[in-house]
DNA sequence: ATGATTTTATGCTATATAGCAGCAGATTAT
DNA sequence: ATAATCTGCTGCTATATAGCATAAAATCAT
């Protein structure tokens, strides 16, 4: 080391040197490692890796660590606003406030963070301006429905878009959704194996991939299992908790009552189980109920829900990390990510019993 | 000098305090004169000095010297973003995916849309750089709590600021909070008259007008009847479904336990409720169960939970409105709302029955 | 006295140590 | 085997000393 060299330009251009063989994105090693290799001490070398940062040749995420930039976003700089945008389509019941959002705008919120950005919050509203909102924001997770497409489509010309839960119908927009198909059919073959063969199901809306998924999943398990369909036994809801209680009411109201119900969402379920016990019967001694998203309330009722937990943090990992790439480098990839979901077993879904459910006794209210 | 303040924020605040005389444009005393008069290290006060200037109190000239800024430059915005954010504390379970906050966020985002503003969402995760983040928002709302109260007041510097839920400190901040003093109160007074007379409280903290609140209106209300203090009817918890359960637990273990729980909040309301049920005990016929904030899940499980209805939508006006308020004329008037709230008669509270309840029998598994 | 030179004051940079907090892997206890 | 606890690593913050550079002030030589 020359003697009248800066020790901290000393250790930068050693730095640089150390990574030359690295590749985009490869973690640096940590940031005592060259202290002590480069016989510096820590806080130069700490400084000499915030000037490389500054200088683009590197970036980090606070409290991971250090990693190589790629040199040509790096260049590429127009005026950010270092704003990210989360879309709800207004015919989201309860908005934000519905359990299943308001998980995944968290988790956007914390992923988007770790990367200097903020995160906006947008329902469409009547008299919404999209391309007053599109100056605001670099880029925006939206919770795809087919009925905002147009919206979407529009949003696209401005800034980054990433779909989650569903797609879009063109495809041309990248997206992050989960395997409606497989986790429905995995818990229906749960239920298979605890005896359940007449197993009822609450649909979503048909009008998305979230809720088509779903249902196929089911019909698929049961063809599985040479189940015939039986239209009787699946019910058209909406997700709301009123269609899981009248879902609910339908399928006790059967001749024959189905053993176990399956829902499309927790609200649903939770919903068809209060009307379920509201009916006398129990959960799940009389019959065994499944949800679909593990929202924080299904672990905390009594008898917890089984239920299927989506991954929001990954959704929302993914969903950032897209949005980053698009707006970094301008061309748009058309990537689709399927993420598994994990079914959870907790207290509503068990072994069928033999004898029929008891005759239904209304409680007064 | 206190013990546990960092020196640089004290020699700020010394700074800020010796400056306060001298006139917009003077020149300030050098930097060695604060740091020998201040006791503390020259680089130490420095950074003090550079964190005024960042905030606008100060301004440099290059090798020249420091300088007071003029205040309304620096709080004058000169562009209006037509975004304003909700910021709440980190320390806040679950984040903006805990219900009732979740609810109050979506309250606000349809509100300030009727005024055409955005809503952005900020937790203070580590690293967050208030002063870019108040470059972004013409206002603020904020969940307040003591323990983030010096943020606050720095951001108060750049943008209108409300508090909701609770107040600042020093009162210099305008806020919507709750009466609720007189809504527990209130609760208490509905179990009399279903003749309970050992009446368990599970507390919030008590580190906020919340936590403090709620209590003191408990004890009010026993007082009110009466009805000497008992310190163990009173379980310290902390919001949480943990504590909740802990509490439910704690009262249960008595040897005379209490005929009805009062909660802080409805996330340990809930938990209480399951794990009294959960010790094979019904609710309201064994026990009866009041919880606080009326958050979705609460008419929705099976008991409905008797609760404390918060105005949301009122809130999110009456912050909504004092924030357009305070952004237009310059002037910010401190007013304090105190909402009053509903309690909601549902299932979970009954006349107290007059055998004790049975035994405990433990279910297994 | 005036220009040259030295000193000093002052803003700023370079470099260092100490310690915290979160996380992960290792180790120990149940 | 699992849970609990410890330990060490790692990024980060707080605080400090040493010393540079420049400009003003003081001193000095003529």
């Amino acid at each position: 080391m020359d003697k009248k060299e800066l020790r901290h330009i000393y250790a930068e251009k050693k730095i640089r040197e150390s990574i030359r063989h690295l590749n985009i994105n490869d973690k640096l090693p940590g940031e005592r490692t060259f202290s002590t290799e480069l016989g510096i001490s820590y806080m130069t070398t700490r400084r000499a890796i915030d000037n490389l940062v500054k200088k683009g040749l590197l970036y980090k995420i606070p409290k991971k660590g250090t990693f190589v930039a790629d040199p040509k976003q790096a260049a590429t700089k127009t005026t950010k606003t270092k704003n990210l945008g989360y879309f709800l389509d207004s015919s989201i019941k309860d908005g934000l406030s519905s359990p299943y959002y308001s998980m995944v705008f968290d988790a956007l919120e914390k992923e988007a963070g770790k990367y200097g950005y903020s995160m906006m919050y947008f329902s469409n509203a009547d008299g919404s301006d999209f391309l007053e909102i599109a100056k605001k924001i670099d880029g925006v997770v939206v919770s795809c429905f087919p009925r905002i497409e147009p919206i979407i489509q529009e949003i696209k010309e401005r800034v980054a878009v990433v779909c989650i839960d569903n797609t879009s119908v063109d495809k041309s927009i990248p997206s992050v959704t989960l395997d409606n198909f497989n986790s429905v059919a995995v818990s229906i073959n749960y239920l298979f194996t605890l005896g359940h063969k007449r197993i009822g199901f609450i649909t979503g809306l048909d009008d998305s991939d979230i809720g088509r998924g779903r249902l196929a999943g089911y019909l698929s398990a049961l063809k599985s299992q040479h189940i015939d369909e039986d239209r009787d036994l699946i019910y058209k809801g909406d997700y709301s908790f009123e269609t899981g209680r009248i879902g609910a009411d339908y399928f006790l109201s059967m001749p024959r009552p189905p053993t176990a119900i399956m829902c499309a969402n927790d609200s649903m379920a939770i919903s068809a189980l209060k009307e379920v016990s509201r009916k006398g019967l129990r959960v799940p001694e009389d019959i065994s109920i499944i949800g679909f998203d593990d929202i924080v309330m299904a672990s905390q009722i009594t008898p917890a829900l089984t239920t299927v937990s989506v991954p929001v943090e990954e959704i929302a990992k993914r969903a950032i990390d897209i949005l980053r790439a698009a707006m970094d480098s301008n061309d748009q990839q058309y990537q689709h990510a399927s993420l598994p979901c994990q079914l959870v077993e907790r207290e509503t879904a068990a072994e069928v019993s033999n004898r029929p459910p008891e005759p239904i006794k209304l409680q007064a209210y």
